[in-house]
Parts: C-alpha cells; sequence; structure tokens
DNA sequence: CCTGATGCCGTAAACGTTTCCAAGCGGCGG
DNA sequence: CCGCCGCTTGGAAACGTTTACGGCATCAGG
C-alpha cells in the first residue's frame, strides 16, 4: 500500500546546526538557566500567555533576543500536535508548459505572501510520478502535521489529488476540479469575464462575434464559453454554426481556429478567444489572410500572460486576479483550519474572484 | 535582534491529524504492540538498519503498510537532529515582473523534482519585507533545522539573502550575486551564449552586429556583454562607437535601443540583445522603421521566455537550461552537505551550465 | 566444555518544547 | 486566626522517534 524510504545514509549523521549566532544553538533551557527561571515560564514568556509577570517576560525576552534564540519547530510541532504548516501543490507542468505558466508564477508569490502573512509556514508537495501510489499526498501531510494543502492549476485526473481532497484533510484549490468533505474551490469569475468581453466588442460596435474555446471537459474553458453564450444571447447577438471553435488552449490550435472562423461564411468580426496563447494564434491567422487587427478583426483573449503585453498589437484580455486568488485561497483555508473538523461542509460552494479587462491594440482601434 | 511571533492562539488547539486511513494516527508504537516486539525493532526495521532479521522486517513493514502508517517527521528530526529539508528562496518578483518570471517558474520545477529525488523535502521561505531584521532567514533556518538553502534569482541588494549566505549555512544560488564560505553559485554560461548568437548571426552573413545591454551591475548583463565583444573580436569585427546600447531588460528599454542602434552612422544588420523582452522591443523598433525582420535587421534575444515563440516572427534565442540549472543547484547543495563542515571551502568557483541556442524567424530568412 | 564472536532484540535515555497540576505567597474578608 | 483567592512559578509528564548499551541466544573453534 505504502512504501517507505526511510533510508538513513549512515555517514554524517546529526550534523552541528549553523547557527551564526555563537556556533551552537541555545535552548529554551539555556535560556531559562541564564534567566533562573524554569523552563515553563521561558515558554509562556515567549509565547506570551498571560500568566507571567510583566517583569520576567521582559526579561526573558531580551534575553532570547541577545543569544539569538530561535524556538525549535520540529518540538513544538511534536508536543502542540500542529505544525502551522500548510502543503502546496501545483501541476508539474510539463503538459501544461504554455497555459499556466506565467499566470501559475503569480499565483505562487500570492499564496506564498498571503500564507506567511497568516503566519503558517509552506511546503512544497511533489508531484507524484505515475507509478506512485495514491496516497502520497497524505502520507506527505501526515508525515509532516501539514494542517491544510493549498493546491494550484492542477490536472484533473491526478489521483493523489483526487484521493487528498477526498480525505477530510482541509484543501483549497485554485482552478482545480475536486471536490470533498473540506474541501473548497477557488476560481475567477470566467463566466463574467467573458461577458465583459464580449460587451466590450459590442461596445466597440461588433455584432458578429465568435469564439474559441478551451478543452469544453476542463471547467474553466466550460463556463468561459457560457458566459459567451449568455452575453451573446442577452445583447441579442445570433451565434451561427461554425462561430464556436474548440481549441486546446495553446498557439497552434489558435491559428487553426482562427483559419476556419475566417473562413466561414458570415465571417465574424471580433474572435473571443477563451486563452491567450490560442488569440495570438488567431490573430497569427488574421494576419496570415491579410487582414489588420484592429481594423478588419478584433481580438480578445484570457488570463493576461506577459505575452499579451508584448505582441503586435498588444492584446486586449481578461485578466486573472492573481493575488486576490490567492489571497482568497488562503482565506478559505484558514476557515475550514477555524472551524470544527465535525461542523460538516462549511460552505462547498466556491470562492469567486472577479476578472479585469485590459484593453489594449488588438480591440482598440486608436493604438 | 530578533523578534519573535510565537503567538499561539488560544483556541484550537491540538486539532486530530486527519488521517484517511482509519481516523487516527497510528505510532511505532502501536506497530510495536501489534507485532509483538519493541519499538526499537520497528524503527530498526522501517529504517531497513541491518540488525533486524529479514523475516521481522518483512513483517513489519507488511504491517505498517496495512496500516497506513506515516512516520512522524518532526519527531525524527528532533532526535536525528536532521530535517532532510532544503529551504528555497526567490525574489518576490513584484519589481522583475516581465524579467525573470516565465524562467523562474521553470527553475521552481526544476528544483522541486530535484530535490524530491535526492529524498529532501522543501520548504518555501518568506521574502522578508523591508522592515524585517537581517537575521529572519537564518532564524528560519534554525527554527526548521533546514540543511540548506537554495536561492533563484534573487536581487543582490537584499540584506538578508546577504547574511544568510554570509553564513555557515549551505547555500546554492541560481543567478546571486553572494559569496559565503558555503555558498555556491550556479549560473548559465552567459558569456559562451552570447559568443554562440553572436557567431550564428556571422554565419548568416552579418558583419555589423550591434547590442542591448542589461544592466552591467548584475553579473550575467556584464558576462553576456563580455561575450559579445569576445566574439567580436575573435571574429574580427568591429564595435564602433554607439553599438553597445544599455537598457534594463524591460520592453521599452529595448525599444528606445532599438531606435537609436538605428539611426547610428553605420547602421547594424543584425542586433543581440542580452534579454528577449529587449530584443522584441528592437523588433517593434524595426517595424515602425519600416524595416523588415530578418530581412532587414535579424534580431536575437537571450533567456528564451515564453513569448519568444509567440511574436512574429517568432525570436531566435539563447535558452537557458533550466532543468539542468534546478538540478545543478541540488548537486551543489548535496555536494556542501556532504563534505565535512570544517572541510573549508569545497569548491568556491561557480557551476556553469551550458545554453542552447534557439533558432526562429527573427534571425532566418526562410521562415 | 569453555571462550569468544555474531546475530537479533529490548530497555531506556535522549531530542526541545508545551502544559497539567500543584505549590508558594501575599492579601483580604470573615 | 482561618480559609480562600489570585497571581506567579516550578516540577514533571508528555509528544514520537532514534540509538547507545547491554543481554540472550546460537555457533564455531579450541
Amino acid at each position: 500500500m505504502f512504501s517507505f524510504r526511510l533510508v538513513v545514509s549512515p555517514s554524517r549523521r546529526s550534523a552541528p546546526c549553523p547557527l551564526a549566532q555563537n556556533g551552537y544553538v541555545v535552548n529554551i533551557r539555556e535560556l531559562a538557566r541564564r534567566s533562573g527561571v524554569s523552563t515553563a515560564t521561558v515558554s509562556r514568556a515567549l509565547n506570551d500567555r498571560a500568566e507571567v509577570s510583566e517583569a520576567t517576560r521582559e526579561r526573558i525576552r531580551r534575553l532570547a533576543a541577545e543569544l539569538g534564540y530561535a524556538p525549535n519547530e520540529p518540538a513544538r510541532t511534536l508536543v502542540r500536535r500542529r505544525s502551522d504548516t500548510i502543503g502546496l501543490v501545483w501541476d508539474s507542468g510539463q503538459e501544461a508548459q504554455g497555459l499556466h505558466n506565467p499566470f501559475l508564477l503569480g499565483l505562487l508569490s500570492a499564496v506564498r505572501t498571503a500564507v506567511s502573512e497568516a503566519d503558517y509556514h509552506l511546503m512544497l508537495l511533489t508531484t507524484p510520478g505515475p507509478d506512485d501510489p495514491e496516497g502520497t499526498h497524505l502520507q506527505a501531510v501526515s508525515r509532516h502535521n501539514l494542517e491544510g494543502v493549498i493546491m494550484l492549476t492542477t490536472p484533473p485526473d491526478d489521483r493523489c489529488l483526487r484521493m487528498l481532497a477526498a480525505s477530510t484533510v482541509p484543501c483549497a484549490g485554485i482552478d482545480t476540479a475536486f471536490t470533498g468533505p473540506r474541501t473548497v474551490r477557488i476560481s475567477s469569475d470566467n463566466a463574467a469575464g467573458a461577458e465583459a468581453a464580449v460587451e466590450h466588442l459590442y461596445a466597440l460596435g461588433h455584432r458578429r462575434i465568435a469564439t474559441i474555446t478551451g478543452p469544453l471537459h476542463l471547467p474553466p474553458a466550460a463556463e468561459r464559453l457560457a458566459g459567451y453564450r449568455r452575453a451573446c444571447a442577452r445583447l441579442g447577438l445570433g451565434v451561427p454554426d461554425g462561430y464556436v471553435v474548440e481549441g486546446d488552449f495553446f498557439l497552434a490550435s489558435g491559428e487553426a481556429a482562427g483559419r476556419r472562423l475566417l473562413s466561414v461564411a458570415d465571417r465574424p468580426t471580433a474572435i473571443f478567444a477563451a486563452g491567450d496563447q490560442m488569440a495570438i494564434g488567431a490573430m497569427h491567422a488574421a494576419a496570415d489572410a491579410g487582414l489588420s487587427v484592429p481594423r478588419d478583426l478584433a481580438v480578445v483573449g484570457f488570463d493576461d500572460i506577459d505575452a499579451a503585453a508584448l505582441v503586435r498589437p498588444a492584446l486586449t484580455t481578461v485578466a486573472q486576479d492573481q493575488r486576490a486568488l490567492g489571497e482568497a485561497a488562503v482565506a478559505a483555508l484558514r476557515g475550514l483550519l477555524d472551524a470544527e473538523p465535525g461542523a460538516g461542509t462549511p460552505s462547498a460552494e466556491p470562492r469567486i474572484v472577479p476578472t479585469r479587462l485590459v484593453i489594449r491594440g488588438s480591440s482598440r482601434s486608436g493604438a
């Protein structure tokens, strides 16, 4: 079931901890000895417990600072049975190299700062190989006493993650499709973002607006398509056959889809692509067809990857708020952690984060 | 000197560890009880110690797997005085949003897999705020018993990182400028990469090759310029005044530098830019000047960011091997860890990782 | 039969911290 | 004077694991 690799290399045991201060580590016991109190009092003083007099507390803290004392987290974890640490997983990225990359890094940074502002530590979980057992992540959580896990844009068919989400471990997932008793999903408002893109094109005078979708089995792709359809319906725009082409979020699929859309009977004057790479591909297709963007064809993407600002004309796109997503994930996870475990599902509905339309040259003639 | 935030929220102590298997955690003691041996034997069996008979070892392992036992890492760390965990820092990324981002994510993934293949765990260190004390990272290392730290593309003026590198903590830095008794630097072969770029342009027939550099106080920028100069000298190419323009690695600076280079007396026919964003900026400048890339002007960049493959014409560039860089960093760190601490500097010279020239449309006429 | 070696295993002491429980002490109302 | 309470403090038991040390077999060589 589980396999173990606890092999301890017989050489190099017990390396001396390289603390800068005095060459050797100072404990709570050393502090107790030097300040003439017991270890219990030192612990209480450093942890801001109420039952210590102000005088001794101050004395102990000063001594601790002076000696460069740092508490031993493993020992604290051991006795407190909590580690103040949460795990982090993201897709190994080899497959989705193009799509998620730039987006992911923003998420990572946002999660990192939000987590440390909440005074938690962050441990990276290994993305398991295809032959690793399903319980790999559960093992890791249990080994390190992790209190919860944040997962970022992970593929929906990861067995290990599915098992983790299905367990009682608190999980917060950004752009993930897993469900579980203590799992909450965080996502951009894909539908509203798509609607805003269509509305923007409508406001510019476009009436024949086509779309390039992502793989429709992925929730974000489906939601963006739904938003597109809703906006079209609301604005009274028809969606002829052939105006909806499915891509795979990568450049080449956008180029191919663009060619198809430009050869359709009633040629669209604008394209909303569910991903920036596909939008850029569509712009290439337009250029190859001798069309000028945005004069002959307006293009709007989704995600605001780095390249969106670098291509010419620069790409109008629906930007996801990476910082807000990261903060929402951490907030949701804290909610799960603070709730009593027996309290059932606190709120299974996903947290939705608004998007922001970034208008650039690909949709605006005056650029 | 140091400040502490060990505040323990008085509510929610001792949350029950949510392990899936049986609802409660199984110890080494439980294993011992159930298999009729002592905890010492169980520990030895699971750790592949020699002093256990094959029969009992197998029995214990099977039982452990059956019960879903996972060793308690904090406890192991406490008694073994090593955590098998290394820290990871990277730049908060707000300032270098454009330059390092896509590159960084590849490094992160590479480091992550290399670290876990070496059976270490990875802990993310917080990027400290400007008012955090200098010893923040040292504190973290000492608190968690981290055995070493890997730093990725960190700014050269980070006081906390400088102090960390200067300490006796083993450090491996990719694209960092810190030095210390147990600190090793890993870097792409910037000079050779630049040389390869110039040679490529020379082989295409170009004789007037200019360059756009990065901020020359950053080592990579200086090294790339040196490579450019060396190649020009070797190939007998003159470098007239005005053929070397300094940028800041961002798009706008490349565009401005491109304009300057295109208006110089003896106009270059090719530009080597020390960063992809600047290269793309130079392409924009050429387009604005009515020049066609690559017919009238060839452009080569550096880094191979995602956008390099998305712009038109696609950008020829010197790709950094993120995987190799990550693996080299982990290997270097392991070298530091295995070396006895008293052995002095094992090898202070930096590890150099070769680059790879990716030829695309911006330098090749037949695209 | 004795001696030493070898293979396997148990006892118990750590590791650094938190926290339960009790105790000392001064004051205060009865 | 007694009992009680509130404020500090200390003693000691955990938490789960590793490992030094010693013991009990069994076995080979003399």
